[in-house]
DNA sequence: ACCCAGAATGAATGAATGTTCATTCTTCGT
DNA sequence: ACGAAGAATGAACATTCATTCATTCTGGGT
């Protein structure tokens, strides 16, 4: 057998010759995951096989339906990771105390949104490629409108904050968030189809214009 | 033969047997291309199968490679006229001079881009299954990048236009056109994922308040 | 040193799908 | 009325892929 990812793990020997390591089921999840995020972004979701899988991520093919019963378990599970991954970083800032002035935490969540972690064109790949078969597909539907009517909800809190806290008149916590993470949804989807036109920079600086106009005492 | 598409086209006998018809070229690849649209937006572009496409069209199998050569030219081709009808619609609205004033071609812009044509499901669907797939595929980019661009000078000249009109101050038009394209993209994404959470009408208003945000005077 | 629970393997299987092409059928010009 | 051009058909073929499972191997416990 021609290892053609080169990725062996145990190089003991120096042969090159790979060697059976047993490890425990969430590590393999985890790496079986990892390994599908990577396949998804280079390949589409529609040309993911678990064979691509599975050698993109060092193991056999009979491994997959080991962890996840199924093709289609092991996509919906990926799904799952990345949202949650997303939103949760989101939250996370958001209801995070460590960062007590609002201007600051407004910043630091736009950094996170389209900043190094989340732009990443892998992540946002298969971001997208979910949504493109959203509607079709209930699950995926599911999966993601659970994780992201709590973030939201937290936007539209801090929102309210702001708005409490720089007087502003005339503005709409909830239709703002709303606008606001279309927003951002729009730029991913901007990064990634015409990436010549949209720079990741440029992208910053919409994102930013739209707060400032919102929030001008809290956005410089 | 059992129709189950209850598509009978030429129903001269009482039989309900469908008798084959003959028709130009240019006629079936329509018909095939709707076809493939209502399928994408049904089962998800990975699940589209050219049994699919040719049954829900009414026709064989064989035709949809005596018109596309492949499977894959029938992909292309139908990403190339939803890009083309919706960008062109776009432009329309945008360079036409039958609605002089600025602000109602606005108006009229925002109603193409969340009103009934556009925003239908299907189209949606097919839009964004693109858009998932872009990553990976260099065809599907420059298919969506060449209109998108020609879209984005034609809405800059607008902004450009409309800020010299209501003598705006400290407005970017090139900046604040990519943040609105962006918006009503991730507006369209809402749409579609998160139908319960984001109603036409609510998706509508935050477009509306984005643009009177910018240009007050245009947008009562 | 030995054993065994269960992790890992990958050849085999069967189902599904894109594409081909020999054949049938329609239409239109004469 | 006739014939030819070419549009339409769908059974057949080759390929690809998800899933299975008999077998092999590993590492911790005794």
């Amino acid at each position: 057998m021609t290892d053609t990812s080169g990725a062996v793990i145990d190089a003991s020997s120096d042969t090159g010759i790979k060697r059976r390591q047993i490890r425990p089921k969430a590590e393999r999840r985890q790496q079986l995951i990892d390994a599908t995020i990577r396949c998804i972004a280079q390949h589409g979701l529609s040309a993911v096989t678990m064979q691509m899988v599975t050698r993109e991520a060092g193991l056999s093919v009979g491994i997959a339906n080991l962890h996840f019963e199924s093709k289609d378990n092991l996509l919906k599970e990926t799904l799952r990771f990345v949202a949650e991954e997303y939103h949760g970083g989101q939250i996370e800032i958001m209801e995070g105390d460590d960062i007590p002035d609002l201007g600051e935490r407004l910043d630091a969540l736009l950094d996170f949104q389209l900043g190094r972690g989340v732009t990443q064109r892998q992540k946002m790949s298969v971001w997208f490629a979910y949504y493109g078969e959203a509607g079709a597909r209930p699950v995926y539907q599911k999966i993601v409108s659970t994780v992201d009517r709590l973030a939201a909800q937290k936007l539209e809190a801090l929102f309210t904050d702001i708005i409490r806290e720089g007087d502003y008149r005339g503005v709409d916590a909830r239709e703002l968030a709303t606008g606001y993470s279309a927003l951002i949804d729009g730029l991913h989807l901007g990064l990634l189809v015409t990436p010549r036109e949209l720079s990741k920079r440029r992208a910053r600086a919409v994102a930013r214009d739209f707060l400032r106009r919102a929030f001008p005492q809290h956005i410089h």
